[in-house]
RNA sequence: GCGGAGUUGGUGAAGUGGUUAACACACUGGUUUGUGGCACCAGCAUUCAAGGGUUCGAUUCCCUUACUCCGCCCCA
């Protein structure tokens, strides 16, 4: 049997229709706040990802797909969103669009060659957007804001907001410093991993697990004493907007996210659900001010935040969060005999072109097994062809809710549709419901009322 | 890249070094029911992830590989 590669996932059934769902949503939320589809290439030059992500991120020098196609080009399928569209913006002369900042969004799969666990795979999708053109904190506000309602919108409740700012390029570089001095001396007494990240990035000893408790850690620098006072003021003009917004954050000095592109304003979003995977980071951005010159571009501030696409459908699991998956059929035409299932044929035809959901048996079944599949569809009317009506240009309906059967004329049958198909009522109500439905239905949330 | 646990039919699963791999659900056919939803009858894994080894004999023991899950690193 040929088995899908390690790390990839099929998704189909009730789970696609959950992700149909959060992707509308997040369609019709960017509409809103005027962000933009983008869809940039799958594969791109192995450069981009190089000099836009970083030489010494894990994500470029470990864990890329790389190749080389038949031209001998060197190729690299994206492992994260935002150098592409980066790339895009430069090639394409965005920056001369007379209608600044660019908002660009994506919800693409993106490629990491990472040993699969919980919420983690080989082909991930990502959901981001990104904020070109300016370096306003305004800005900065409206990404984090955007995040986090993108959250609300969608139902999950708990989650974390945590906030830090690297200050501009010198900054982050003082404090860079500064954290390598402070850790080499007493490098002996670190674990291996943290020896390792004084080499290659420092910054993340800070959120070592092992060393967590020492002494050192408490001592360490902090970002806040390394930022100049332009970088202070602009965290500060951010964290008012976020306030004026009603925006929940907590500032967190340990956030400095592994990418080597991120300056100033960082953020990441938590999952605080109980029982959730070791991957709790849901959603994570920040500010790049220095990548687009850096790609050969004039000199750009942009802003974006990415949202593991599946880390969120399983946080909205873990969460019970509803999720509206309407799946039933308008209609279901049965038949007995041939001439029975031509005129299904037809019939099935006219009145899908006529805007119904109609299904009917391409097994030829049972009559009785017919039913039973027009049940499960959850099919609103059923019709057993019957080939003596059809000469009178009769059809015989069936309401699958209230029992009751008419007889129809079939010229009549497409007003009678209309008139009589009561959209979707299935309520999504549980055992632990809460009086929030809103549905129609006389279901156990209502009775109680 | 490192560590741990798994892999039996469409699904949930029981099970054993020895000729027909339990049970349930689902599914298919039939009887009956005014044309399904109930009941009853029948059918439904030559095969236990793949390959190799030990053995007279392995789904059961050993090895390898693949995949899944849970962690670490890293990251969304």
């Amino acid at each position: 049997m040929i088995t899908k590669p390690k790390g990839t996932k099929d998704i189909y059934g009730t789970e696609a229709k959950r992700w149909q769902y959060v992707s509308k949503v997040i369609d019709e939320v960017m509409e809103k706040y005027n962000y933009n589809f983008i869809r940039v290439p799958v594969f791109e030059s192995s450069e981009l990802f190089h000099r836009g992500v970083g030489e010494t991120t894990d994500i470029v020098t470990k864990e890329t797909y790389d190749f080389t196609d038949r031209g001998g080009r060197n190729m690299t399928l994206r492992p994260e969103g935002t150098a592409g569209v980066a790339r895009s913006f430069i090639e394409n002369k965005m920056y001369g669009d007379n209608n600044q900042p660019i908002k660009f969004y994506y919800n693409c799969p993106m490629y990491r060659y990472e040993r699969p666990q919980a919420g983690r795979y080989r082909e991930l999708t990502q959901f981001g957007y990104e904020l070109i053109g300016s370096d306003d904190p305004l800005a900065d506000a409206e990404v984090i804001s955007l995040a986090v309602n993108i959250y609300k919108i969608l139902g999950l409740k708990e989650i974390k907001v945590n906030i830090n700012t690297l200050g501009d390029a010198i900054s982050r570089n003082n404090y860079r410093e500064a954290l390598i001095n402070h850790f080499k001396p007493y490098i002996h007494k670190l674990c291996s991993d943290c020896k390792e990240r004084l080499e290659k990035n420092p910054l993340r000893i800070l959120d070592c697990k092992v060393d967590a408790d020492k002494e050192i850690m408490k001592t360490a620098p902090k970002t806040i004493d390394y930022l100049n006072d332009e970088s202070k003021e602009r965290f500060e003009k951010v964290k008012e907007y976020l306030e004026v917004m009603g925006i929940e954050y907590v500032v967190d000095p340990s956030v400095v996210r592994g990418l080597d592109y991120y300056n100033h304003t960082v953020f990441e979003v938590e999952a605080k659900i109980e029982g959730f995977g070791a991957q709790n980071v849901i959603g994570a951005g920040g500010r790049y001010n220095g990548m687009i010159e850096q790609l050969g571009g004039p000199s750009t501030p942009a802003i974006g935040f990415a949202v593991g696409f599946d880390r969120l459908m399983l946080a909205l699991e873990y969460e019970k969060v509803k999720i509206p998956v309407n799946s039933s059929v308008d209609l279901f035409l049965l038949y007995v005999n041939d001439d029975e299932k031509k005129y299904a044929a037809y019939l099935t035809n006219e009145l899908r072109m006529n805007g119904f959901v109609v299904e009917t048996d391409y097994l030829s079944r049972s009559l009785k097994a017919g039913f039973k599949q027009a049940d499960r569809l959850n099919s609103k009317f059923t019709i057993v062809l019957n080939s003596e009506m059809l000469e009178n240009n009769e059809v015989k309906i069936k309401n699958n809710k209230t029992k009751e059967e008419e007889i129809v004329s079939i010229d009549a049958l497409i007003y009678y549709l209309d008139e009589n198909i009561i959209e979707d009522e299935e309520c999504e109500c549980e055992d632990d419901h809460q009086h929030e439905c809103s549905c129609s239905h006389d279901c156990k949330c209502h009775k109680e009322d």
